[in-house]
DNA sequence: ACATAGACCTGTTGGC
DNA sequence: TGCCAACAGGTCTATG
């Protein structure tokens, strides 16, 4: 499922069972997903109280109170549910709801909150391209080394995307995609902010800013239309594709308003346009845009 | 540096 | 209905 703004849906559905809660352990179903999990995943974890669950880009970051993290990516598929302990449930007995899909429940957090209810947090990955590592003892890891800037917030200006595309003759889709430059947009985001911003996702990214690496009008529409495109997303609650669930078991909505992503051959939506969404394909992936509006 | 293809996996979808 | 190819929100590696 995720890109950032999905990442960020299920960091903020998961935060109240997490935060402040004890790690009674981590229950490993299988050794392994994309990497094999740490053998001291429950070890390190058990008897620990969470004090935060951040997120860098598409990682979640779930830190200890002794300052181990635990870094998690959600690959293609991966996502996480929350299962309380039913009302009346007494110590040690638990009746959490029946799930569907329980055949790629791979990693059970069992945790007990401040308030003494049990509850526990399952990772589930059919397709397992999602991992958890352990940070190093300073918080860092190299997969998250060389992360670019968030798109969230307005550190992404201008200024900042035109040094960031500045002499790039790769296409503009790709530039976008590339997580060293700006952090936690995927595919779908990447069409959105193209569409909005008027601009074909096969342009040379270098052909946006002047020729001293400096913002154009150009460069000024396609860095207000990531952080738009990502704060809508973020405000809807993501997108869910497939019926991709929250935390809680609710649905995010900015499926719904996609401009072009998944809408091949439909009339493009800037009003007076005319053309039709295409889709082509780079670098392997769909991009879909309007040719008449994006140039 | 950069473009492309392939790899990792399973599940869903659309065409015949 | 069945079968099979194509495709899916990510990212790392190899190869040109």
């Amino acid at each position: 499922m995720p890109e950032l703004p999905e990442v960020e849906t299920v960091r903020r559905g998961l935060q109240p069972a997490m935060e402040g809660a004890a790690i009674l352990s981590v229950e490993t179903r299988r050794p392994d997903l994309r990497f094999a999990l740490p053998l001291d995943i429950s070890s390190r974890l058990a008897g620990q109280r969470i004090v935060s669950l951040g997120r860098r880009a598409k990682y979640l970051l779930v830190t200890a109170q002794d300052g181990t993290v635990l870094i998690c990516h959600l690959g293609m598929s991966g996502s996480f549910r929350v299962e309380e302990g039913g009302a009346g449930a007494t110590p040690g007995l638990f009746h959490y709801e029946r799930s569907k899909d329980t055949a790629h429940d791979h990693v059970l957090f069992h945790l007990e909150g401040s308030d003494g209810r049990r509850a526990r947090v399952v990772y589930n990955d059919p397709r397992r391209f999602g991992f958890m590592l352990f940070a190093a003892a300073d918080g860092s890891h190299p997969m998250l080394d060389g992360l670019g800037v968030e798109p969230t917030g307005n550190a992404l200006d201008g200024a900042l995307l035109a040094s960031l595309l500045a002499g790039r003759k790769t296409p503009l889709k790709a530039a976008l995609l590339d997580q060293s430059l700006i952090a936690g947009l995927g595919n779908i985001y990447v069409s959105e902010a193209l569409w909005r911003a008027g601009l074909s996702p096969r342009r040379a990214a270098g052909s946006i800013v002047t020729a001293a690496g400096g913002p154009t009008p150009r460069t000024e529409r396609l860095a207000a239309a990531v952080r738009s495109v990502i704060a809508d997303a973020i405000a809807a609650g993501g997108s869910s594709l497939r019926d991709y669930m929250h935390a809680d078991g609710s649905l995010g909505y900015f499926q719904h308003a996609f401009s072009v992503y998944d809408r091949e051959g439909e009339p493009c939506r800037k009003p007076g346009c005319g053309g039709h969404v295409g889709r082509i394909v780079q670098s392997g992936r769909s991009t879909f845009f309007c040719a008449a509006c994006q140039r």
